[in-house]
DNA sequence: AATTCATTTCGTTAACTAACGAAATATAAA
DNA sequence: TTTATATTTCGTTAGTTAACGAAATGAATT
């Protein structure tokens, strides 16, 4: 189905989750520290993570209280591969993408995560 | 910005628009030709045009009362360059794409256009 | 077992999108 | 210049989406 392929193109189509998919290519990070970076609401980044799990781009792994989410190592569908491995050279160079970047390697779960 | 990069993948984001680019594709067409493969409204279709052609993906040429559209042969951006390549093998194999192809074929803008 | 903390699900709201028909615009033919 | 035809713009409506906070769930610690 049609509506299937325009699936991958929808999930790409929100800054936010264009921003996840970048920063878990630097490495893999659970909710709240995704959360602390672009600042929404934990349910929102929660509703994201789905979309992008569920068109095959990420997955999930649990460590005890934590669910690491990471770029889906075996996609479903070349095409998933494909644009993962394009996402590099198409956005690297924003702004916003660098920033995100130098943060995520900051970040401490520990910290950031309680109160 | 971040945003710019999105729009790329929001236009492709829609059955209809991803349609009418395999069609051009195959042929430049206009706007009532593919109105009548699409079985959409005229205004619905110019709209979805109106959204390929800001994003970069297709230009218009005037001939006479008819705007043919087609793909870009110069796009501004190596990113549309690169989706419209691949765009082939991602979605070639669609049931809906093939017969939309063999109509676009068949169709006849002075039979169509005038009912 | 109760508590704490991370995450998901639910319900709601505001913004966005795709669709339509009607009216406006543009070009060609009569 | 009137008429016909192709397309665009406008206004409206229904459906979708992204955001939030609150409540529910799940897993570790006390």
């Amino acid at each position: 189905m049609i509506e299937e392929k325009t699936k991958i193109f929808k999930a790409l189509s929100d800054p936010n989750r264009l921003r996840i998919l970048k920063m878990l290519q630097t490495k893999s990070l659970c909710v709240c520290e995704i959360t602390d970076v672009l600042r929404l609401a934990t349910s929102t980044v929660s509703k994201h993570l789905s979309i992008l799990k569920s068109t095959g781009f990420i997955i999930e792994t649990k460590d005890g209280k934590w669910v690491n989410y990471l770029i889906n190592p075996r996609p479903p569908d070349a095409r998933i591969s494909s644009v993962l491995s394009t996402l590099d050279f198409w956005i690297s160079d924003d702004q916003i993408i660098i920033s995100d970047k130098q943060k995520v390697q900051k970040v401490d779960r520990n910290e950031v995560c309680s109160r």
